[in-house]
DNA sequence: TGAATGTGCGTAATCGATTACATTTTGTAT
DNA sequence: ATACAAAATGTAATCGATTACGCACATTCA
């Protein structure tokens, strides 16, 4: 009682495989009523197509890998969950893949995807410096985009935002409530995000007369944990900053937590920012004043370069740069009464 | 320049196809000497197995597929992570897929699993009752085991855990704290843990003296929107019950928000429980108290269940629950004064 | 020395589809 | 009715691996 195949439904149907299979997928020349004939057998015998044997013959699976740092940061799980949501328009399939920001899993992740012949590749590569051996290993002839994150030193198109410009609003927010000193708290700087983040961070709170001391730059993990850890750091300093600017929102909620526990009041001693907007970060007592990443437009832009028919000879790769907006909530606003829930958007 | 297959590599080394397979898979005899050969001329080319080929002829892909209702809840991120920790011990691969709460894509994703050949399906159903027709459809030849969810009417494995002594838990430690009336918010009852989790809740609130009215059983959707529709329509009651039981932590979260934008104290005024345990219970203000589920034990059983042989004629299926663990925090203890993010733990 | 046993390796079938090419059937124009 | 184009279908090669089978050669033991 195994499975029936493509010859079992030609048998039955008394014509020839090669029939059956133009017949199924519509490809080729088939009579209206032997279309019909096999259409009805096919489902009769409870006929389902082997993806495999399909993917083996015809060189393409219908799949597209995507390889993210962690599935547990919400802003990846929503940008994949946009991606995914693009993809199944234009008839694909996600394969994620999670390399727990560990570069040698991420380079496995990268070879299975190349073994199984995957449409195209999406990554957001987990580390500026060491993935790039990986992402050079795999052959041109497989469209790549990288995501988010950018590895220099790759050919690939890249899909991203301006986090130049997202610190600059940061900043300029940040000025405008008062606000003369200020730390910075994200992953290694390894991570080219960071490096852009900070990079916009020292620029522009240099522009906004914001002063910035040399240990004032924590660089750590993209955790929860670690912006507790910068929050304990902190409390036990002695002066407190006018605002703290993290580098995701995630690190933010580890600081609100710390803050929180020591019952040390946001906005009321220190403003704090994140990076990402994920969904608790509304949620979250203070309610978090951050940069919203428009998955939605990444993950469209994403997905239509990668189905571009590859170019011949030397190409010029992409680098599409999506502009931030900020959201300001309570965590940078002083409660003026009222409506604690109310949102103002800003765009850039 | 295309991928070099194992022709190339057998050409390359003058042995057969067969001598190149038998070298690299390590299966069957070849003398040292070839082997060493063979290994050489392969990564030379840079030769680089077709998953597709091999899983065409062998038979099994070392894939296994996992559909859950929607990978942006957290609990499923964390059981899907447990999960993918516990087949790279067996040397599998994952296949995550997200049925948006949707019985007709989740249909749709097995379909599509089962034309890739997995070699087995990890499932948490998104309806307890219309998912059945598509679980029944997957061919016995391919191990399933439900996670979490359970349709009934369905002869696979299953693992979850023991909802009714986790309300047990949940009430007992609400009628310490005073609790004498109760009111249950979930998703709709089509869901199997929304189920077991409601008559656990009428059984044992009734054992612990704690009213429900039948108005108290509000049944919408495990999602922030929903508790936040919930919290309101409770804020706009005459009379609040002594405590809120959450059928999943995302639901309290909404109603977190609508009261304290409110500015209705969780617990001084409510006391207020989540289920799962999830990252973010923990970092909220107020801290959640909630249900601790063992993703890890689940993920870890779920698995081993699924790589059993298939046993030959009628099988026995397994139902294995594990037990819950109740973690208290704010939100259903009154600030005694001191630390706020003490934690109790308290195992069933 | 000869039989028995084991080792190393090659030949070719096979998995289940797609598809280039050949062949038959149908339709149309003369 | 004949010829020729177009449409429908069949034959068989093919994708890249795995693997059953068999042959040649080496080793061992009586």
């Amino acid at each position: 009682m195994h499975q029936s195949t493509i010859t079992d439904v030609a048998h039955a149907a008394n014509v020839s495989t090669a029939t059956v299979s133009r017949a199924l997928s519509g490809t080729g020349r088939v009579s209206e009523k032997t279309r019909r004939k096999v259409l009805k057998v096919a489902s009769e015998l409870g006929y389902m197509g082997n993806s495999i044997a399909r993917a083996l013959r015809s060189k393409h699976s219908g799949i597209v890998g995507m390889i993210v740092p962690s599935i547990s940061n919400p802003f990846f799980t929503a940008l994949v969950e946009s991606v995914e949501h693009e993809l199944q328009l234009v008839g694909k399939t996600l394969f994620l893949c999670d390399s727990q920001g560990d570069v040698a899993l991420e380079a496995r992740r990268l070879r299975s995807l190349q073994e199984s012949h995957v449409d195209g590749i999406l990554i957001s590569p987990c580390h500026g410096i060491e993935s790039v051996t990986a992402l050079n290993n795999i052959p041109k002839s497989i469209p790549v985009v990288q995501l988010d994150q950018f590895v220099v030193g790759t050919a690939t198109d890249w899909v991203g935002i301006d986090d130049e410009k997202a610190m600059e609003l940061v900043l300029s927010h940040a000025a405008q409530q008062g606000a003369t000193s200020a730390v910075f708290v994200s992953s290694a700087s390894t991570n080219s995000s960071t490096q852009a983040r900070l990079a916009g961070f020292l620029k522009h709170s240099e522009t906004h007369g914001i002063s910035v001391e040399p240990d004032d730059i924590m660089l750590g993990r993209f955790s929860v944990e670690w912006g507790e850890k910068v929050g304990a750091r902190l409390l036990a300093h002695p002066k407190m900053p006018d605002v703290i600017v993290c580098g995701a929102d995630i690190i933010a909620f580890g600081i609100i937590r710390a803050f929180t526990a020591a019952e040390v009041s946001i906005p009321g001693r220190v403003m704090l920012t994140g990076f990402d907007d994920v969904a608790f970060a509304s949620i979250i007592t203070p309610s978090l004043t951050t940069v919203r990443q428009p998955t939605r437009l990444l993950a469209a832009e994403a997905v239509r370069l990668m189905s571009q028919p590859p170019t011949e000879g030397v190409k010029a790769h992409a680098k599409v740069a999506f502009a931030p907006q900020l959201i300001i909530r309570e965590s940078t606003t002083r409660p003026a009464g009222g409506d604690a829930t109310r949102t103002q958007e800003f765009t850039s």
